[in-house]
DNA sequence: AAGTTATATTATCTTATTCTAATATTGTCA
DNA sequence: TGACAATATTAGAATAAGATAATATAACTT
């Protein structure tokens, strides 16, 4: 996958940007099952109101949630069905059906490691 | 899609943290195609050297990346081949066929909005 | 060993995120 | 109209992320 158009990069940055912590990938999954209100979210998060409040916001003007207002409540839902499947990935990666995930050091690489030569 | 068990979301929260930036997201687009070094990675992004080695570490150090070094030069290559999917869901939200993608105000919604009633 | 290439690390400054608390809007109902 | 419920906005302080420049390390070459 090479075909990423660079004037879209920005775009998907902002978007990934919007998902990107913890309360508000919690939102997207919520979201993922289909529209909910904003005390649905304030349930089932169990976030601070004002807080989700400004994290909905964020999400909604980065274009990844739409919400629409009856009476007195707000029902958000995602912007694009494709964002669940984001929300899939991340499962896949995370939720491995393995014991375990990566078993090596996260932070091990370059400079430190032993020399390997290319041509022995 | 509300199976996503809370203990990783903190994870998986990580993880797009990685990836939500310009730089890093055309990094993970580039190395979708394959393990790439760093040369040309700094040559097909057109960083500057020690900003791009910058984000290669956090990228790694989050769980995004793996690397090795051979002789000089370093290869880096997606942990997981399910980071390529994520940059495909992003391909389809942001460079959708359609001449636009969406368009309504960004901003437009609960408050500023006309009331609606629930039962009318 | 000295020079050179490839890459990583550190330091610092600037800017952006995030949380909390307080307050404001909007809509409903008695 | 006045109280209440649902949600949004603002302001401020604390923390994190980012860019740049300078320097360090590691491996190769002569």
């Amino acid at each position: 996958m090479d075909t990423f158009p660079a004037e879209k990069i920005q775009a998907a940055s902002s978007g990934l940007r919007a998902i990107a912590h913890e309360l508000r990938l919690a939102i997207l999954c919520h979201l993922s099952g289909g529209p909910l209100t904003v005390s649905e979210l304030l349930a089932r998060t169990g976030a601070n109101q004002s807080n989700l409040s400004q994290h909905l916001a964020k999400m909604r003007m980065l274009g990844v949630l739409d919400c629409e207002r009856r009476g007195q409540q707000v029902t958000y839902r995602l912007a694009n069905p494709a964002f669940a499947q984001i929300a899939e990935a991340l499962k896949a990666i995370y939720c491995a059906s393995d014991t375990e995930q990566n078993s090596g050091d996260p932070a091990a690489c370059p400079n430190p490691s032993p020399t390997q030569r290319s041509t022995p």
